[in-house]
DNA sequence: GCAAAAGTGTTAGGTCTACACCCATGT
DNA sequence: ACATGGGTGTAGACCTAACACTTTTGC
């Protein structure tokens, strides 16, 4: 058999900083689409797996490291590649803002954070892929506790809320929120305070991803 | 860039007959994996959409044309086939009864139906597509307007509530899903009975597609 | 007239939504 | 003392889950 498909992977990588989501984006060095921005991504290598393919491209491309990686669709229309048939496969990750700013060996000019609200003209498909994986985040934030992989390790509740509010687009009610997402019995009340300037300081937080799976198995089911 | 990878298609095809789920499956004729039963499908070719490529190997291999068609998952373990690197699209397909049996052309050795709970064993990781594209369907089932593809265009109630009971593998209250289902508004009840033989006959329901899409077009949802 | 499947309402408990005031700190 | 953000409770509407008898047909 004569098959001349090539595989890549991309990857939309999104962020969370001072109330809004951003994606990471690349600007391309070569044609097609040279010098426009595109979501990350690149060629399969015949030995490694699919989510080595991300990680692989993602450091190599803009130096960060993924938290959490997720696959979302594959794309294979023949026309979307206007040289070669090229078939991807999508994922979409999330990162912590510690782990949010682009290694210092990375061309400011190559990677860059680009809010939601505020995207350039994107290369090839990849609108419609960074379309798709909007839809998966929103849909997915509200059934699995995947908004923690976007906050550092200890959080106020605030952030969590605002994150919600930031990922859905709406606003959220604060009592009816809090009582909701506590009542999951996830999140750990610790003993320690931070202080944002002014106002009252805020009771920090951490997700307990223990104690998640042990309800997860128990059929009880993360739902905001 | 030089990458041997090769991309291939499978299709795990449900169809529901006699109040339980059924799979689709084929027979290998060639090594590996030579006469073991596996999922229907095969390689892309180079000017073929991922959705042509799964239609012609479904009519290929089974015969049978499909109803419903959607991605499931891409599966690129490195080790998958043991003779070469494929990197396989899943999709999970639906169809109707009346669409439910095997063309004449196709030697029944070679493509049956097998019961969900009576799988033989499967070849690659076909067992695994498979597990997860159950798993599919019974989500989706509940919050997707899916559960028609899998019936005739006219059924009675009763069908619709044994198939619900099928996917899921439990029991529904009678009264309570049938109220839910109706306050969708998403069924024309027909002026048509049909009769079981004993017991008293039902009336005929038809899914009201324009209803439902422009029902989801105003933002209700489809939930059971 | 009896066996078999279809059709139909009510109630109690739980969940969701809407909504406003006090608290702890910094300036 | 005032501005800022954090923290908390309740009542009414709505939805869910549990549950059993009557109706229509074939035999």
């Amino acid at each position: 058999m004569q098959q001349s498909i090539k595989l890549s992977v991309d990857a939309v990588v999104f962020g969370y900083e001072s109330e809004t989501i951003s994606v990471l984006l690349i600007r391309r060095k070569y044609d097609p689409f040279k010098g426009k921005w595109a979501i990350p991504g690149g060629f399969v290598l015949d030995s490694e797996s699919l989510e080595e393919a991300v990680e692989r491209e993602l450091k190599e491309e803009t130096g960060i490291k993924i938290n959490y990686l997720e696959q979302l669709y594959t794309f294979g229309n023949p026309e979307r590649d206007p040289r070669n048939r090229v078939v991807s496969v999508a994922y979409f990750g999330l990162i912590k803002p510690s782990a949010f700013k682009l290694a210092a060996s990375t061309d400011a000019e190559e990677a860059q954070w680009f809010t939601i609200n505020k995207l350039p003209e994107l290369s090839f498909d990849h609108a419609e892929i960074l379309k798709l994986a909007i839809t998966r985040l929103q849909a997915k934030i509200t059934y699995e506790p995947i908004g923690f992989e976007l906050l550092d390790t200890k959080f106020p509740f605030s952030d969590l809320e605002k994150l919600y509010a930031a990922v859905l687009g709406r606003e959220i009610d604060r009592r009816n929120f809090r009582k909701k997402m506590l009542g999951l019995n996830v999140l750990d009340e610790l003993d320690e305070k931070v202080s944002k300037g002014s106002g009252r300081p805020a009771n920090l937080f951490m997700f307990n991803k223990n104690r998640y799976f042990k309800l997860k198995k128990e059929g009880i089911i993360f739902e905001i």
